[in-house]
DNA sequence: GTGAACTAGTTGTATAGTACAACATGGATG
DNA sequence: CATCCATGTTGTACTATACAACTAGTTCAC
């Protein structure tokens, strides 16, 4: 068992600890809106307006699955369709203006605790910390 | 918005991403053990042994949660229980010896994975984001 | 030693999230 | 046009999960 073996077994370890445990603990920080809904929401915000294909592809689901999320949120009334003219089939998602807050408030409310858990990591630890998760991920998408 | 927000904004982002993908990367690569039931499966063959409620408490789950999983792992010939000859109450969980090769397999499986992603990591970035994600997640145990 | 309080685990019920298959409908191309 | 493709919805099924109600065994106070 080599140095580079034990620090895999424990990026696998702690990964795996922390997927188990990020829904919970999401659900229970914000019980209007899930870890999924948040995600699809967010998304929505961020592209102004996509199309329930580009979800279902950007996060590997399935387009039933995206159906029934966005079919909730819009209930909920945080997200609303327009058909795109060009093309009848297509829907074009946008969050209304309540999504848009109730995102906001969330997306405020986790960057909180974020920065809560990591208040007493030192500022070159953070930079490396974000830089190993987005280079793990990056290396993750392309296998995926 | 300083340095040290966009770090922790890239954290947040990237944990989410990780943790809404590492169920259906894990059910994909073994469908003969799900994330939950490995991870419970390992805990028993780590501790050589354990109670329902120890798993319970250690994983934040419901205890009727746990009962269901420790019922499907059984009905798999992967775990058995032995009453407990000083407290008929309890019931002390083992994997059996199927169990216990499965998971060998799985975690073997698993590891390989991890090591291609992680390949072409210097030791020394391995040893920190190892480091990293401990720390991450020991803070946030303490604060669940 | 008996009854109250506690602990371990199971079962009933409900919900969220997910996939797959079948379908409807609209668009593109030979 | 006829066929094929793309977008999205709905039917169905399954897994993981929680909470509440329950059973059964243990402990402790009196």
């Amino acid at each position: 068992m080599t140095h580079r073996d034990d620090s895999v077994e424990i990026i696998q370890q702690e990964m795996t600890a922390f997927a188990r445990r990020a829904r919970a603990t999401a659900a229970r920080m914000h019980p209007e809106l899930s870890l999924v809904s948040y995600t699809l929401l967010a998304h929505l915000d961020d592209q102004r307006g996509c199309r329930a294909t580009d979800l279902a592809a950007h996060y590997f689901l399935d387009k039933s699955t995206v159906s029934r999320q966005i079919a909730a949120l819009e209930k909920l009334g945080f997200v609303e369709r327009r058909v795109d003219p060009d093309d009848h089939r297509v829907q074009v998602l946008h969050p209304t203006e309540e999504g848009a807050q109730v995102l906001a408030n969330v997306t405020a409310s986790r960057r909180q605790a974020f920065h809560e858990r990591l208040a007493d990591w030192s500022e070159e630890d953070l930079d490396r910390f974000a830089s190993y998760l987005a280079r793990y991920n990056a290396a993750q998408e392309r296998l995926d």
